[in-house]
RNA sequence: UGGGCUAUCGCCAAGCGGUAAGGCACAGGACUUUGACUCCUGCAUUCGUUGGUUCAAAUCCAACUAGCCCAGCCA
């Protein structure tokens, strides 16, 4: 077999399968529906995005991307009592850090207004559409129920002429809210719910975000969707599963209105992920209680707390292309998204060192006043990275697990008799520890050899063991903030009432931790966010430059298993 | 119980009539300046169930079962 051979074989075995949306996409483009690509993402302007959110995002740019189309930024703002700009700029900056770039394709639903305005019209002199004199309470009576067919309104044929002016007279504000509606003619006895002459405008006198008091009557979004998309050339819809029942009214409306190779709209299932809460009203409740600090609270998964706890857009976007695209309700597991970000940092990011559990430890044969600078590789596994001077001297700061008077099996960190690494620096061997009158260690005891500094190609012996330190005079003392997520891991997203399980150890707060110091630079110290597997990142709200920097430190909890 | 959708390893997910990809998680082992990382190894005789068609079925057909969604003048 020849290299080429061998090199097209693999090449076969990496191809990633398509997913379902890119097998239409190929076969819309092969029969020619459409000769180009254009995706959209449309969010509401009611809230911040989260990480499901992101999902869509990344799909529908990643799928303009492939397909060399466009990607549009859409604001679906028909409903002004739930919309702000404040809302608008926080999700236009999550899409920019995300990297789906719009360009210059940031759309308003409320733009197209004027034009909803005549397609409604329009549909009304068609004899597809008339307004309707119903209550909300008779409208839903009328409507019938899953399994009884509804009846037809009495105002269903009044006069087309007659609709005409009805529905400008709710457009000039001559209507109170709730008076009139407009309403398609489709059909009352079908078994889609959505079919059974669905409203498509309403009178709310109320500020728009956008185009204030300008307009009294508001589109609905099943006849505001497909139009936006439409009017944008949009060709594939993608949207969540809940929208399927909804396919036959979007495609009833583009046909009605007859536009010319008309969007299509694509289900696939939410993302949701395993002891989080996701889904904005939630997340919305615990902001407005007061539970959380904020929409970028680091419990949250929202994207700018996300953004906070140190995760980096090209984490998330691994993350989901590793989740993949599919119709089935599921709940993807937390530890794959921990895995992304570690994937992503492990080679990027310098690994420093902290203290979360600090005990002292004293290098009795070492000078009592010296403070040696050793040269510490920022990440072992980059030399790109460089270097850094790190201080170390006879008192340094260690874990307190990595010391046990009396060890365990196999434990290989330090106990009295026992030789470590000290990371970066020289071995030591433990020859004791000092307790006080309760029997609490307060300081380790050990002695170090100065032919094992780091880097001097020492072979002599080995150690089992490598442990992270700071050295005492030269640490900087700081608070450290522990994050897991809010809602209890055990019981799961919800109780039985629907309301929610707060994790009461979703924040700790470690008062006496101690950073190597050449992390004073960074900014916003106080907050660290705990990754797992011992990683960690500074909490980068406030940072510099807005990067993490990230350690790991090995932990019992994590890696080393005592038998309990 | 009307309609729509879904069901492949603990969790995602390929598969589209030719004899079950991959990732996460997990478990062993090697290596190691953090017990991490990396590297090996293992991890579905079986695809919700039961029948049928076929030389051959996760893939086609039928009937069941389970789960999700729909009765906003929300999106």
């Amino acid at each position: 077999m020849s290299d080429k051979d061998i090199l097209a074989e693999t090449e076969e075995k990496e191809a990633v399968s398509k997913n379902f949306i890119e097998q239409i996409i190929d076969k819309d483009l092969a029969e020619g529906t459409y000769d180009h690509i254009q995706t959209r993402f449309p969010p509401e302007p009611n809230g911040y995005l989260h990480i499901g959110h992101a999902k869509s995002i990344l799909l529908n740019y990643g799928l303009a991307q492939k397909y060399n189309g466009k990607f549009n930024l859409r604001f679906d703002d028909t409903n002004p009592t739930k919309e702000k700009t404040e809302y608008v700029e926080a999700i236009k900056e999550d899409i920019a850090w995300l990297g789906a770039d719009w360009e210059d394709r940031l759309y308003f639903a409320s733009d197209y207004f004027e034009q909803m305005y005549e397609y409604a019209v329009f549909l009304i002199k068609k004899g597809k559409a008339f307004v309707c004199d119903l209550t909300a309470d008779e409208i839903r009576e009328y409507r019938g129920t899953l399994t009884e067919p509804g009846k037809e309104s009495p105002y269903r044929n009044r006069p087309v002429e007659e609709s005409v002016l009805l529905f400008e007279e709710m457009k000039n504000g001559v209507y109170k809210d709730g008076e009139k509606v407009l309403r398609a003619k489709i059909d009352m006895a079908s078994p889609n719910i959505n079919m059974r002459d669905p409203v498509i405008y309403r009178v709310a006198h109320m500020t728009h975000h956008n185009t204030g008091d300008k307009w009294c009557i508001y589109p609905m979004y099943d006849f505001a969707h497909p139009i936006e998309d439409a009017i944008e050339h949009i060709t594939h819809s993608i949207c969540t599963l809940e929208f399927e029942d909804h396919r036959p009214l979007y495609d009833w409306v583009v046909k009605e209105c007859e536009f010319k190779m008309p969007p299509k709209q694509i289900e696939f299932a939410k993302l949701y992920l395993t002891n989080v809460v996701t889904g904005k009203r939630y997340i919305k409740k615990l902001v407005e209680d007061g539970i959380v600090d904020g929409w970028d609270d680091p419990r949250l998964v929202t994207i700018s707390a996300l953004r906070r706890r140190g995760y980096t857009p090209e984490s998330l976007k691994k993350f989901v292309e590793l989740c993949g695209v599919s119709k089935a309700n599921s709940s993807v597991d937390y530890a794959m998204l921990e895995y992304c970000i570690r994937e992503d940092l492990k080679l990027k990011r310098p690994r420093v060192m902290a203290i979360l559990d600090p005990i002292k430890l004293i290098i009795d044969n070492y000078p009592e006043d010296q403070i040696e600078y050793l040269t510490a590789d920022n990440n072992l596994e980059n030399p790109e990275l460089g270097t850094r001077q790190l201080p170390f001297g006879r008192e340094l700061y260690i874990e307190r697990e990595d010391f046990m008077e009396e060890p365990v099996k196999k434990y290989f960190r330090l106990f009295p008799g026992n030789e470590v690494r000290l990371m970066n620096a020289y071995f030591v061997k433990c020859t004791g520890c000092v307790k006080d009158e309760n029997g609490n260690v307060i300081e380790v005891h050990a002695t170090y050899d100065p032919e094992t500094k780091s880097g001097s190609g020492f072979t002599g012996r080995k150690v089992k063991g490598t442990i992270h330190w700071v050295a005492a005079k030269t640490a900087i003392q700081t608070e450290v903030r522990l994050y897991e997520n809010i809602v209890d891991e055990e019981k799961g997203k919800l109780s039985e009432d629907g309301s929610l399980n707060l994790n009461p150890n979703s924040l700790r707060i470690l008062k006496n931790c101690y950073m190597e110091p050449s992390l004073k630079d960074a900014k916003a110290f106080d907050s660290f966010q705990f990754v797992r597997n011992g990683f960690f990142c500074v909490d980068c709200k406030d940072s510099k430059e807005g990067e993490p920097v990230f350690n790991r430190i090995v932990s019992l909890k994590s890696s080393f298993k005592i038998n309990k």
